[in-house]
DNA sequence: CCATAAGTCTACAAGCCGGTAAAATGCAAG
DNA sequence: CTTGCATTTTACCGGCTTGTAGACTTATGG
């Protein structure tokens, strides 16, 4: 066990289960569409997966490690918190980039998790949120911020970052470190010339 | 038929049902879900909607209608394009207050539709969409936006509109109008002090 | 007081759901 | 050439799915 082709057939399990969850739901996907899309029948599924949700489990508790990671450096830099910002902004996106779809699913399908999965899930996003809510208010303090409501702030950096795996193509020209950028003028200088 | 009492069945069997498909998901309620919500037996509730899915079909359908007709008024107001776009997303955020539950199903569960009203759906979002992105495009025409990328913008406004019913407390301080102008603030001059 | 209609009920159809048991298959190392 | 392991298959379970048929209840207005 703990071969390397075991591990590989058990990730093209996932792999494939993500793509139908990013495309019908959780929910909407069953295990014998998974199995009809992977040419197998469904009960050879569970040679590889205990069951359907520890498949959203590792999905969406993967992606939430990548996140925090991201975070780590930025927040001890000696940077104004506009540049703070800018950075976590980018590697929020760049971690989006590198799985478009995992990450469509962990922003979108993590609700069907069961406790105490959905807990332990929703307190590693608020956390998340928290630290860059922090930066924010840092800014605020600093002067370089304008005094905004912070969590109006927060929600309105997140949906506007956390939906981009519903739109972003990877083909196209712009890549993920200029998009992060791009996206950080956005939030941080707005639309209007100054 | 048509009663006042049947209209008032029907219509209470469709919010029960868009609160319920905002909480767990269109595919995740099942009728005996609603049905047991109403306190009646599943096979009642076909005296009063077609299907499940008519169900969701005019919650996303009548929430279109609301969006397409906010931004009549708006586009041809002789008044600079930041203020055009200042009155659409107010109008967007007071549609989506009238109704957060409708709004999140709208935002969340459209997808679930079947042909062709899936692509009728799709078709009306775009074009509500691209109304949008001719102000912004015109703001960057007359020199009032920067020269920002009109997809991503149109892209970031949304999706910092649509996720508002996600969080939102409508029992809270904020009243819709302030929060439409709030956000405005937001996406049209940035997080930044200038 | 009865006709009408709305609303609900029981019973059921036909099929899909996640998941299990145990046998069969294919393959690679000893 | 056989042992052992990964993988898949067949057959199945109990329960849940949307939706239908037809009978029953309840209320209202003439």
């Amino acid at each position: 066990m703990l071969s390397v082709e075991h591990l590989s057939r058990k990730e093209q399990v996932i792999r494939k289960a993500a793509e139908l969850f990013r495309e019908h739901g959780y929910a909407a996907t069953s295990m014998r569409d998974l199995a009809n899309a992977l040419g197998i029948e469904a009960a050879s599924l569970y040679s590889h997966i205990k069951s359907k949700e520890e498949i959203l489990q590792s999905l969406c508790f993967g992606m939430a490690d990548l996140f925090r990671d991201s975070l780590n450096g930025v927040e001890i830099m000696d940077i104004p918190y506009s540049e703070k910002l800018r950075k976590g902004i980018i590697g929020h996106i760049q971690v989006m980039a590198k799985d478009l779809i995992a990450s469509a699913v962990f922003m979108n399908e993590h609700r069907h998790l069961s406790q105490p999965y959905l807990r332990d899930f929703l307190l590693l996003r608020i956390n998340y949120i928290n630290r860059f809510k922090k930066i924010i208010e840092g800014g605020i303090r600093s002067g370089e911020f304008r005094e905004i409501d912070t969590k109006l702030a927060v929600m309105t950096l997140f949906s506007s970052l956390n939906w981009m795996p519903n739109w972003y193509d990877p083909s196209g020209i712009i890549n993920p470190s200029d998009l992060g950028n791009q996206l950080a003028d956005m939030l941080i200088d707005g639309l209007k010339n100054k």
